[in-house]
DNA sequence: TTTATATTGATATTTTTTTCACAAAAGAGC
DNA sequence: GCTCTTTTGTGAAAAAAATATCAATATAAA
């Protein structure tokens, strides 16, 4: 049993990809979007934005939609994204050096301070601008003011005990990208990132939408 | 307006999850897994797990619970990873190459046959197995025979280019890991993977529990 | 001015998903 | 045998999410 409980967590995915039009529209000059703009490129039914943005609380402007800079904050907000987050990368393989590279993470607040690895041919190098510190000195580096989240983007294998580094300098919150759940106390929170929960519902379209043809003409 | 849906969407998002910890449990030597065991190690609720396998319509065997063998079938029968999905990457960076390296896909039928990139740094190198391809062979390589899917691991700014080559081709099913949304004809079915949107669940979480910690009553 | 349209705002309805409650079966222990 | 526990099975209830409907309003066009 969860101790706590998040809404709306449909809602709550979907606003970063609001974010991410709304910096780009306000990069080309715009100062208004409206829910029907977000709905067009996401391609999703004009209501579902709707219903998001009116969770924000923000007061929109008829025929005008929302002013930019306002959504921006509304969202940010919402999300708990308009404070720094103070973080921490343990393993600097593939698909961390992917992750740090993603640059709107820097716009939403994540800020990556430390980058671990146990790789001596990596310890040292840069990676997106982060010095890569070797795992040996993980303990001493963090002890005294741990990130407020642990960022694990080792092997499976190493999943695990690097959980029970993270909780033992007191980090409280951990988005795992390990392909295994891990076992943490009850007051730390983990956010697990199943990247086969995207091609497992691709599959699941493609059999239905193959399975539907099949019964029909169309080939 | 979608032209089609599919249905149950989180429970599908779980099944790879059970799957992950089937085949764990089943190279253990288990014969028999519960909903129990399932729910314990991704640590959601039991009833959210027994609902889940209800829908593959398998049937348990009372206080032993469901044979790994026929768990493992009837679940990849549910998602459709019962047979194998042939498809091309385009892009073979960091992000490329982890997913290349997850080992995990084989197991769900997804067969990455060609990885293609522009960089000729890259061009004939091995990356998990796969030797990278020129971009500009990519149409001779593929369009008599076009994969099920094309995975689209490029820069945010190639893209739409690299969405309109697969859907030149023949390509029908996309999954994109870019952090843009993809213009393409309505028979083509886009599965974008948003991985900010982990962080806005873990970043409401986070605002949820702090908040609740230093005011114990909400407005 | 009048009319048409694009937009937000509010409320209701439907569908999906989660959660609850309890029955039924198969063992295990006494 | 009887009782207790673990487990699946099923139907109902509750909660959440998506969808539909329509009102209000600002503004552009006729």
């Amino acid at each position: 049993m969860p101790q706590f409980k998040i809404q709306r967590t449909p809602s709550i995915r979907r606003m970063p990809t609001y974010l991410h039009k709304l910096y780009a529209m306000r990069e080309e000059g715009a100062t208004f979007a409206s829910c029907t703009d977000l709905a067009n490129y996401i391609n999703i039914e004009l209501i579902v934005v709707r219903k998001d943005i009116a969770l924000t609380g923000l007061a929109g402007h008829r025929r005008h939609g929302y002013k930019i800079d306002e959504l921006i904050e509304a969202i940010r907000k919402y999300i708990g994204w308009d404070r720094l987050i103070s973080a921490t990368m343990v393993g600097a393989g593939a698909l961390g050096s992917a992750i740090l590279g993603y640059q709107d993470f820097y716009m939403y607040g994540l800020r990556v301070e430390t980058v671990f690895d146990t790789d001596p041919a990596k310890i040292g190098t840069i990676v997106h601008g982060h010095r890569i510190l070797p795992i040996s000195s993980f303990q001493e580096t963090l002890k005294d003011a741990p990130p407020k989240v642990g960022i694990i983007c080792v092997s499976n294998e190493a999943a695990q005990q690097t959980a029970d580094r993270l909780v033992e300098i007191g980090v409280k919150y951990i988005w795992n990208f390990a392909n295994v759940c891990l076992n943490v106390p009850d007051d730390v929170v983990v956010q697990r990132e199943v990247i086969a929960g995207g091609l497992a519902v691709l599959a699941a379209k493609i059999k239905q939408i193959e399975a539907g043809s099949d019964a029909s003409f169309e080939e």
